[in-house]
DNA sequence: TCGTGATATTGCAATATTACGATAATAGTG
DNA sequence: CACTATTATCGTAATATTGCAATATCACGA
């Protein structure tokens, strides 16, 4: 075997899991507090955390496919900006998953 | 090449994302949680989750590794418990995380 | 529309993760 | 000490992730 068996898993676990894969790697971790300090475009972010465009570019579709970028055309660019009702929604699903399994421990 | 090269990565960003890679399986969100509503043993977990005894021995070394985890023997077999200040630790660093890159955003 | 700069995608190689069977190690019991 | 039940580790296979070079696509300006 070898992939994650989806399957056997209750829906509410792999959505929390789902939301921690996005921040499971140091540059998506480095993408995201760096739009959060100023919105910028790819290269912009190739020069700041010293990755390759085309990995760069790769993470912000991981970014993106989890719902947490804006982009918008800025001259020949494409900026990008937080989604941050959507990031405000993952901090309350890891919370509420916090608190949960805080309250109910043994 | 395909492995993460940390050297070129804020601590900060790494710690997070270690942190988040506890989370980052469905299996062990679900150890987590199980062992938030009641102690248990290995296999307890083995029949709630659904895989192999190898397999949740694997994720509970993970969990372990991360510091959430004291383990106590009970009869023949080991309990497992959820350190409680190690996950509100977590929690704290995330929502710090959240914290700041919300109030940065553009 | 053609050229240019920026970004996305493809293809590939290296590494990591997930899963399980088999086996070793461990702790308690008789 | 042997026996048993439980857990950890090893070996291996399958899948996923990470990273980059090369290339394709896209959006704008001339």
């Amino acid at each position: 075997m070898g992939a994650t068996r989806l399957k056997i898993h209750d829906q509410n676990h792999i959505d929390i899991s789902r939301i921690a894969k996005v921040f499971a790697h140091p540059a998506r971790v480095a993408i995201l507090k760096e739009l959060s300090v100023q919105e910028g475009c790819c290269n912009d972010l190739v020069e700041v955390i010293g990755l390759s465009q085309a990995t760069i570019s790769q993470h912000l579709t991981v970014i993106g496919d989890a719902g947490l970028l804006y982009g918008s055309h800025k001259g020949k660019q494409r900026n990008y900006c937080l989604n941050i009702e959507r990031l405000e929604e993952f901090r309350q699903s890891l919370n509420s998953f916090f608190s949960k399994t805080k309250s109910n421990c043994c």
